[in-house]
Order: C-alpha cells, then sequence, then structure tokens
DNA sequence: CGTATGACGTGCA
DNA sequence: GTGCACGCCATAC
C-alpha cells in the first residue's frame, strides 16, 4: 500500500488550477501509477480535505463523474469555474 | 491474509 | 452513439 500515492495524488490535485479539469487517469500517471485511476477515486471519496478541489477531478470521458458533496455541487462548482466543457 | 467494494476505463455487441 | 461486462488498483473489514 503506497501512503506515498495518496499524498501524491492529493498534492497533484490540490495542484490543478482554477479552470481546469484532470481526469483520474491522468492523475494517477502524474502519481506513478498510470494504472490506479481506480484507486484514486477511492482515496478521493475518504478524503474530505478543502484543500483538495476533487471536483476539478472528471472522467476521461468528460464527464463529472462523482462528488463526495453531491454531483450537482460538483458539476455547479466547475461551472462556476468557467468549466463548461462538461457534457 | 483473503474477500468485497468503489468518485473508473476500455472493449465489444 | 449507447449499453453491458470485465479488469484494474488501493483501502476497509
Amino acid at each position: 500500500m503506497e501512503k506515498d500515492f495518496k499524498e501524491k495524488v492529493l498534492k497533484i490535485v490540490s495542484k490543478i488550477n482554477k479552470g481546469e479539469t484532470m481526469s483520474y487517469k491522468e492523475v494517477a500517471r502524474l502519481a506513478g501509477k498510470p494504472k490506479a485511476w481506480r484507486a484514486v477515486g477511492n482515496i478521493l471519496k475518504n478524503n474530505y480535505d478543502n484543500k483538495i478541489p476533487c471536483h476539478r477531478v472528471v472522467l476521461s470521458n468528460g464527464r463529472p463523474g462523482k462528488y463526495n458533496r453531491g454531483v450537482q455541487n460538483k458539476i455547479k462548482l466547475l461551472k462556476k469555474e468557467k468549466v463548461k466543457n462538461l457534457k
């Protein structure tokens, strides 16, 4: 269990600039585990840190995916961030 | 230590 | 383009 992986993922997500989105696969890739995008979602779900804009992490399909505070809230936040590239 | 689960991704019909 | 099934990693129990 790479604890570093979790920290890395959180750090990378926190590095996402406003108005930008990243797919789970991209985050996992930057974290060093391009095949761990499955765990990325699990980590974010267990992590409720406000410093982690997990709402900026979307699926590779361009869909918002889910959110610990509600998918609607996620979409709303992205729209507020001027990220209307959602499908 | 083994099984089950989950914010997913890809392939095939 | 849509829908279903399988595979994947890390974490929790």
